[in-house]
RNA sequence: CGGGGCGUAGCGCAGCCUGGUAGCGCACCUGGUUCGGGACCAGGGAGUCGGAGGUUCAAAUCCUCUCGCCCCGACCA
């Protein structure tokens, strides 16, 4: 592509409403822009891009032996009424009436339209294992869109569905698709974590999710430094029995008790203040927290250092979710200020982890304004319901291997595979016959990736404080070429290099505009390809050109070439990430 | 949805408190000089100040309502 001739709105400010590297930096070096909230245009470059994404995870799903269909965007409202998600999706759905006043919605996603599919086209044992899949526009009316492509109302979503004539067959298809999985992330080049997670709403028995580490990243998870266990945080388990404490030492220190003892403390009611106002550290503080679970108010206890995880709070409690009780509910359950709550003569039901159980002298709000109490011991002092309800952290000892340590990440999910199990299958009457004549469920998998998501996410992940750093199998263009200055001869040679190049399948983007330097070299660096050839003058009259890697930060680092290797040299950089 | 903030030229912002001529930088157009890391000089075009209503002789500025957008939290690819 003639960069002259080419669509590439660069500016030299980043827009005022983004707040991600990758939001600020596709809108500067204009791969899109904004439509209205979660909604973009995808200009040349950013297509570019996306559609390096969606080849490749084509062909490993291809690879794979899925077959590509299209389902549509705009679905009548029987499907998801049929299975309940009519009314379940709430205000995520975007609902629109036709005409006539027919009830219609976009798609967020097509487990019912694809179940229809198989219950009318699958009738036997035979015409399974089955894999389908697409790639197409997902609309969900998100709470908060937000970070750019991060988190869209419309993004495009590659979804794929399996179908099995048993759960351990489906598990098979599970596992195809995991390996599948793996190959797309890794032929992107993205470093990432494939973790254990939540099944959530969807439901189902078994999921994995497609975690890119970046430190922008909503999510947390651990990854073990021996072995390959990885979790959400959410899901993670935790090694009771080898719990480090602050000192290092596994808990419970054998110490003498101490005196359970109640002291004032003023206006200080963080952990972190008290902490400091006590002299103790947070580790031997019992972090209570006030919760409200089906309008009953409960206390959770964890050790001072660690987090709550809400969701194994709720299992244990047996409901569907827990809320962090507001001011007035915390002052009626310990008819205290915010910050004074403990376990000691707490008016409700009492959780503990298991580590704050184990912590000896611990200190913890008295349920009283301005108050704590030191030198609390559980069983002696205080009791309740010991359970494991908090969040993995960096340092806790790994549940798989028993050797390693596990380390907290962020990470952006970009994939999520699920066994769905016959919850579709059944509610909808999608039946096949088996050998036997009998009619069954099909047992379905459901995998999606989030393509647009992973644009950005790549730049998360590869890029600088002057742009991008793309990866060679993402980047819309291989190499960007730029000639400087305006000797014929200049041009000439580029000409050649740049059509021979094309011929042998690179990608070029040659800068071939009346600008400065400069200019073209911030350019460049902005728009990320991994490969930069500049001819000038000077270095032709030589026969030499020159050739950066993009991820090489020194100008100085530049090497030359011949100008006759330059097809060979590059051809073998770009290597095999444009090979058919 | 809860909390915080912002809508003024294509982009980034000032002006608003204390009403009275709408301004700066970048970008854009014309001419000239320049040319290996976002050049310089001269000239020029461009804004119903998000929208509606109100107060006032007078509203970007004060008041009310409304729409849009962003950030932090609970959900997800």
């Amino acid at each position: 592509m003639l960069y002259s001739r080419a669509l590439i709105p660069t500016v030299k400010e980043a827009p005022a409403d983004a707040a991600n590297a990758s939001h600020k930096l596709l809108v500067r070096a204009g791969y899109i822009r904004k439509v209205g909230a979660g909604m973009y245009d995808f200009l040349p470059l950013g297509l570019r891009a996306l559609r390096k994404i969606e080849s490749i995870v084509r062909e490993e799903m291809n690879r794979a032996g899925a077959q590509e269909i299209l389902m549509p965007a705009l679905l009548p409202a029987e499907y998801f009424k049929e299975t309940g998600r009519w009314d379940v999706y709430g205000d995520t759905l975007f609902r629109l009436k036709d005409r006539k006043g027919g009830e219609f919605h976009l798609g967020p996603t097509h487990e019912e339209i694809v179940t229809d599919i198989a219950r009318r086209e699958i009738k036997s044992w035979r015409d399974m294992p089955m894999n389908l899949y697409q790639v197409q526009s997902k609309f969900r009316d998100e709470p908060r869109p937000r970070g750019g492509l991060l988190r869209c109302r419309e993004f495009v979503m590659k979804d794929a569905y399996s179908f099995d004539i048993s759960e351990e067959a489906a598990r098979g298809s599970y596992e195809i698709m995991r390996k599948a999985y793996r190959a797309v992330f890794d032929r992107m080049g993205l470093t990432y974590r494939m973790v254990a997670a939540d099944p959530g709403a969807i439901g189902g028995s078994t999921s994995a999710e497609f975690q890119v580490l970046a430190d922008s990243g909503e999510d947390s998870i651990v990854a073990c430094d021996s072995c390959d266990y990885a979790a959400n945080v959410e899901i993670a388990t935790v090694r009771v029995e080898g719990v480090r404490g602050a000192s290092g030492a596994i808990e419970p220190p054998h110490v003498a008790e101490e005196e359970k003892t109640k002291v004032v403390t003023p206006k200080v009611s963080s952990i972190e203040e008290v902490s400091a106002f006590l002299a103790l550290p947070k580790a031997r503080f019992l972090k209570s927290l006030v919760y409200s679970a089906n309008k009953e108010l409960i206390l959770a206890v964890v050790r001072g250092d660690h987090e709550l995880n809400e969701i194994r709070l709720a299992r244990a409690l047996g409901v569907d979710e827990v809320f962090l009780a507001g001011e007035a509910d915390v002052k009626k359950a310990t008819r205290a200020a915010v910050g004074f709550a403990g376990p000691v003569g707490f008016a409700g039901r009492v959780f503990v982890d298991r580590a704050a159980a184990h912590v000896a002298n611990a200190a913890a709000g008295a349920n009283e304004s301005d108050h704590h109490f030191t030198g609390l011991n559980f069983g002696r002092d205080w009791s309740g319901e010991v359970v494991d309800i908090r969040l993995a952290a960096t340092g806790d000892l790994c549940t798989n291997c028993e050797t390693g340590t596990l380390k907290s990440y962020r990470g952006i999910e970009a994939g999520h595979i699920f066994i769905l199990g016959t919850r579709y299958s059944e509610t909808m009457g999608a039946l096949f016959a088996d050998e036997k004549q009998e009619k069954k469920p099909i047992v379905m998998g459901c995998y999606g990736i989030g393509v647009s998501r992973l644009v950005a996410t790549a730049i998360e992940q590869n890029h600088d404080e002057n742009g991008m750093t793309w990866p060679m199998s993402l980047a819309p263009y291989h190499v960007h070429l730029v000639t400087l200055g305006k000797e014929e001869n200049v041009a000439a040679e580029a000409k050649k290099l740049y059509d021979e190049l094309r011929a042998q399948g690179v990608d070029v983007l040659w800068d071939d505009r009346d600008e400065r330097p400069g200019v073209k070299f911030k350019d460049a660096d902005l728009l990320g390809m991994p490969l930069r050839v500049t001819i000038g003058a000077k270095s032709l009259a030589n026969g030499m050109i020159e050739l950066k890697a993009r991820k090489e930060l020194d100008p100085k680092k530049a090497e030359l070439i011949p100008l006759a290797d330059a097809v060979r040299v590059l051809r073998e950089r770009v290597g095999a990430a444009s090979a058919p």
